[in-house]
Formats: C-alpha cells, structure tokens, sequence
DNA sequence: GCGCTATGTCTACAGGCGTATACTTGGAGA
DNA sequence: TCTCCAAGTATACGCCTGTAGACATAGCGC
C-alpha cells in the first residue's frame, strides 16, 4: 500500500497573466491552506503549486524552498486568520471569547485557513528546522499576544498552558475527531471549556 | 533539501537466534519507540527493523504492514505505558495526579516509550486509515478508562477534554518545546495544571 | 514594431518509501 | 546424521519527493 497523500485538486480558474506579486500571494494562500489541512510533510509542493495554477518549480523561484514557504505561511496565517488576536475582550470574558473561538474554528465545515491550526501541525512534522520555524512563530505571534494580555503572576506560563489547551482541543476534536468533542453540541462543550481557560486567566490576579 | 528522516541508529547486540516470539516482540518495541519518538510518518520500517536487529522485510512477515504494526504498537504502549491507567487514584486526587504524570513524562530527559504520546502521534499523521486507526484505541482505552473513573454528569465529555489538555501539553512540551513549558520547573507547572484539571474533574458532581 | 528581461514551464535527477518475489540458512525431529 | 520447514536475507520494483538546470514566452520600454 502506497503512502497516502490528499488528492491532487484541479487548478482553478486562472484570469492572471504574469503579474509576480499576484502569483506569489495566490502560491502562499495555497500553501496555508495546504499546510492547515495536511500538514507540512503531508503538503507536497506540487500539490500547492497546482492549486495556486502554476507548477512546482515556481515555489522554489519565489519562497526559495518548502521550508522558507513554511515560514512564510505560517507567519501570515497566524497574523490574519487565529484564535489569538491582538484585539480580545477584557480578561472577565477572555475564557468564554477563546472558547467560543477555538470551538467554531474546529467545527467539521469550517475552513480551515487557521493559524491556530498552523500551530499544531507544526509539531507534527519530521524536519526538526520546521518544528524550530513553528516554535518560534508560535512564540513571537500567539505567546507573546496573549501572555501580554494576561499581565499578573506567571504570565508567560498561563498563556503556554492555554496554548496547550487550545492545541489540545484543535487535535483531538478536528484532526482526530474523538466522538465525545465532535459529536457534542458547541453549546454544551462551551459550558465545560470556558470555565477551564478562565481559571487559568484569573490564576495570576 | 533532501526530506529529513532520524538518522538510523546502529542495531543492538544480538544474542537471539531465530527466536520468532523474541524477534516479534523485538520489532514491536523498536516500533512502540520510533513511531512516540518520530510519528507514524516519520518512522521508516527499515529503521525499526535495525533498531531491533533484523531485516525491513520481517516486518512484514510478522505484521502484515506498516499500518497493522502502527495498530499492534499503539494497543501495546497504552495497554502498559499510559498516564493514564485503570489503577488511578481517587477523584480528589486525580488533578494533581495526572497533572504530575503528564509532567514527568514530556521532561525533556523521559524516554518517549508512552502511550500518551503515541495519542498524539497518531493524529499527526497523513494517513486516514492510522488516524482512524488511533481514534479508535484512543476512545477504546484512554478515554473509556478516564469516563469510568470520572463518573457524574457529562463523564465523557469531560474525559474528552482532559485527553485534550494533556495531548496540547505534551505536543507544546516535548514535541515544538515551547519554552515556558520547558524552562519552567515541573514544581511550578503542577500548581498551575493540576487545578486546572481538577476543575474539570469536579464539573460532573 | 522590436528586443530584452522577468515570468513561467519542461525534463530530469538522486534519493527515500513500502513491500513483493526469490533466495539462503539455522536448528529441531526422524 | 540427514531432512525439511520455519526464520531470516537480498534484490528489486514502482512510486513519490524536493529541487536543479535548461528552455519557452508574454509584455513592457523604446
């Protein structure tokens, strides 16, 4: 049995005619999405390539190679498209907010073009340079957002283990799909998860 | 770039002569190891067929496939390495209980010869068949043994979650390394996780 | 209208993967 | 001691990967 690999989609429709700057964002919203949904040793470069309407060796003219493409994606979809955001509620609301926010994200028809999702999937790689990529995107951009919005006692530390927890729930409710996380209600998960973050924010105060 | 693989470690001495029990249970533990240490993906039949001094193609003779030895390997580290295990204390204790043990074991030194981890592992895969694959163990041990011993309202539920807690800790501890969980001594984390958890222990009563 | 450069493609390579087939050899039963 | 089956090895195949180098062409400046 050969090793599996998500089918190649048909490229979409291409009205763009050698414009760089729109071929390179077309080639790097592709990578996010492919990244999100398989991975980085599960995207293959040709993959990408051809649903951004190009070919394979066009990544490597414009990002250098797979692993600066990582990078890229995963600093651009942890700037737009995350849980964590510079701009989140006061700390009394802050469980309720990332609860609500990690369970619509991990629904089973969102899209996901997460960079929470980025988050996780790059612990799952092989290549140790990927995991130090991811590390320290994970620590510039979420850590260092929500750390600063948690202020107080072991600030750095909560904010890890909310991370963890956040990490956690994408895993096993999306990527595994455990039946209690994906079968139950939103609603009811929220009642659970939300108290849970929440004692951690007020851990520190 | 060439893909990135762990280097292939030299074989073990080898004082077993066409032992077929021995040599079965010698690849099933070089298995249980590679596939915590480096992930269904990551780990090569080669490479677990040297680390337990034999050939990649006896493997195969013994298991079938790649997959049917992820299945063996998976049921035989939670059956006997797991944090958790039928034999755990009682609910007073529980927080701190699996808080202490999911510590202890993503230390940076721990030998990654755990059930727990390979929980993680096998969601990190490309391959749907070994995810379904570990859901199932994930829902047949781990999470059936912590519903029982949870009891109350929404036990499964809230089994669920702590699976994820402890899954999002040992992906963001040992696995990317993200230095609050790192550096911070174990000492400090227990008094963070460990009510953490208890929170939702208590959720159901 | 013409030419040149940026933009994009084609072909190919070296290596790794899982595994199927054919072969060799150890060691217990007669 | 001889035989024969189980235990283990060697070789190879087909596929896929990331990427290097040579080639084609669109479209802007003149």
């Amino acid at each position: 049995m050969p090793a599996f690999r998500a089918a190649k989609a048909a490229a979409p429709p291409k009205p763009r005619t050698r414009n760089a700057a729109a071929t390179r964002e077309a080639i790097l919203k592709s990578a996010r999405k492919a990244f999100a949904a398989h991975g980085y040793d599960g995207a293959g470069v040709r993959e990408i390539a051809a649903n951004a309407g190009v070919t394979a060796m066009l990544v490597n003219r414009y990002f250098g190679s797979k692993e600066q493409l990582f990078a890229e994606a995963i600093d651009d979809a942890m700037s737009g498209a995350s849980v964590i955001r510079p701009d989140m509620p006061d700390l009394e609301m802050l469980g309720a907010y990332l609860a609500a926010g990690v369970l619509a994200t991990t629904r089973p028809d969102a899209t996901p073009l997460d960079g929470s999702l980025m988050m996780v999937r790059s612990g799952s790689t092989t290549n140790p340079r990927v995991i130090e990529i991811g590390r320290k995107q994970i620590e510039k951009m979420h850590l260092k957002t929500l750390t600063t919005a948690l202020k107080g006692d072991n600030a750095a530390e909560r904010a890890a283990l909310i991370l963890s927890l956040i990490a956690g729930v994408q895993l096993m409710r999306q990527m595994i799909g455990l039946t209690p996380l994906a079968k139950t209600s939103p609603a009811a998960l929220q009642k659970l998860l939300a108290p849970m973050i929440q004692h951690l924010v007020d851990a520190g105060r």
